[in-house]
DNA sequence: ATATAGTTTAGAACTATTCTATATATAGAA
DNA sequence: TTCTATATATAGAATAGTTCTAAACTATAT
């Protein structure tokens, strides 16, 4: 689906200098990955991808976080820091049972604030928590 | 506000036995601190409880927990735990220039999730992110 | 080619929290 | 009361996740 050109791109018009590290766990993010965490990133490096260290992992993250090309949270459930390639404005669905994060269109959740004019709101974020229910449960 | 004899009572009524550190505690969450962080409670404690050890600073977090007289969660700008006084259903705006939480009623924050029937939602929390104008700003 | 700046790496350091083992306090029975 | 069992408190070690450091390496621009 991303062929390593775009990725390239991506990177270099977001001011990233588009090393073989960078491309490699961009791409990963971009294509493979669901919401992963650091540890994820590295456990998947170290199939694919060996000799990649964590530092360059962290590195990498928190520079593709610098250029808005991923966003990076923490959620209740975790002492980990969750990155998501979706950077446009949504919001989530955590389930209980699997720890799974499931993005959800700004559409699927209306929010209306009404809060006082001396607060100058930014950013909404919803995270609604719960489980799911599947067939044979 | 809040008399040790009442604190003794919610302590009892939840199941916790009420010792004097746990009542110390529970009563600095209940009137004096604002969405205090453990290491907020320690630096508390060296006031005016000495010899309060940060182990039983979180063991007794942990038991409030437990019992549901506190909430716990993590927010995005901390690694550090966040704990509320206040366990009924309210929202949060974050003060993105000083750290400052802000509890939000829930009439303030209309939401409105409309995700499919396999999902079962226990639980929706809206976070605002921004900045307050101030007077001299 | 060479200098300069940027990147990667292993491992040390750091921060927040939990665990462990021991000491202490408490509640309930005798 | 005193005894006993159980719960709690404590200091310090251990752990988890992340960042820092210093050296080696790579890329870019003269």
């Amino acid at each position: 689906m991303f062929d390593t050109k775009i990725i390239v791109e991506k990177l270099k018009a977001a001011g990233v200098q588009p090393t073989a590290q960078r491309i490699a766990i961009y791409h990963y993010i971009l294509s493979e990955a669901d919401h992963p965490t650091a540890e994820k990133i590295k456990d998947w490096a170290d199939q694919g991808f060996p000799k990649l260290s964590l530092a360059t992992i962290y590195n990498t993250l928190n520079a593709l976080v610098e250029a808005n090309l991923i966003k990076e949270f923490k959620l209740p459930h975790s002492a980990k820091v969750i990155y998501d390639c979706n950077v446009s404005y949504h919001h989530h669905f955590l389930d209980e049972d699997t720890g799974q994060l499931i993005d959800l269109a700004p559409d699927l959740v209306k929010v209306n604030p009404k809060v006082k004019k001396d607060f100058m709101v930014n950013d909404v974020h919803v995270l609604l928590r719960g489980k799911r229910r599947r067939a044979g449960r």
